[in-house]
DNA sequence: CAAGATTGATTAATCAATCTTT
DNA sequence: AAAGATTGATTAATCAATCTTG
């Protein structure tokens, strides 16, 4: 990272790797990623199961996607799929009791994560800040 | 997407994701990503030649990742791989005569899209949200 | 041995095609 | 046929290990 004038994209493109890199690589000391915890989160926030399709859609993302995110999170024991009672097609991404107490970790280093990362800024500055991506991104 | 209420880190990640996304669809159009254009506009800041190492320090990645990159645009017939009279362990990567037209439009695409993109903000909120994003990111 | 580049493995995302069930 | 999920291919990034040259 040379650079240090970039023009309007490429600021928000290199902050926002920033901000990954630091808080992937705290997450990383209890095996979680932000992809992770982001589906840890939906899940837990859903009471414990959703059919993947209603999980793609909620984590904003394509449904390959999470089968193969639910795969890698089946494989470290944090999720298990389940069949649907009311529709054979398809699946439920279950939350374990060790998924579970992963999010709990993960929310909370995350949360400190980014109350660290933001301490650079003031709250009026954070307000800002929000308000000017929200316009940028709609 | 259907979250609108995101705090501080995920309002960062997510306008990133929405801008890359938008820029990336663009740039497709003439076969080129982000990251291929991101490589030609350094070679051509460079006088069209740099080693590998070079390449990968200006892109502000690791060099395994250039080593790749070059392969792809190698294939997609915009650069070559040269001998480094200097060093015999080093390889340049050169920008070739198609790589050169490539860039021209690649560069007309992103700065179109940058241009339509940060038009929902007048100049005064892209000057604070650039120094806000500075300060998020050092 | 260290420096430069490459290879192989893994994570993450996409798209297109496929398979199963409705 | 359409909906839900999976598979396979591709892009992009990382890390660890390796190979070549200095």
């Amino acid at each position: 990272m040379v650079d240090t004038e970039r023009t309007g994209l490429f600021a928000v493109l290199h902050t926002s790797g920033v901000l990954e890199t630091r808080v992937e690589s705290k997450l990383s000391d209890v095996g979680l990623s932000i992809a992770k915890l982001a589906a840890l989160h939906v899940l837990a926030g859903a009471g414990e199961s959703l059919p993947l399709g209603q999980l793609a859609e909620r984590l904003a993302c394509v449904k390959s996607n999470v089968t193969q995110l639910v795969d890698r999170l089946e494989a470290d024991g944090l999720v298990s799929r389940a069949a649907d009672p009311n529709d054979r097609r398809s699946r439920l991404a279950v939350l374990t009791a060790a998924g579970r107490k992963a999010y709990t970790k993960g929310i909370e280093i995350q949360s400190q994560a980014e109350k660290e990362l933001f301490s650079a800024l003031s709250t009026e500055e954070s307000k800002k800040l929000h308000e000017l991506l929200a316009k940028l991104g709609r």
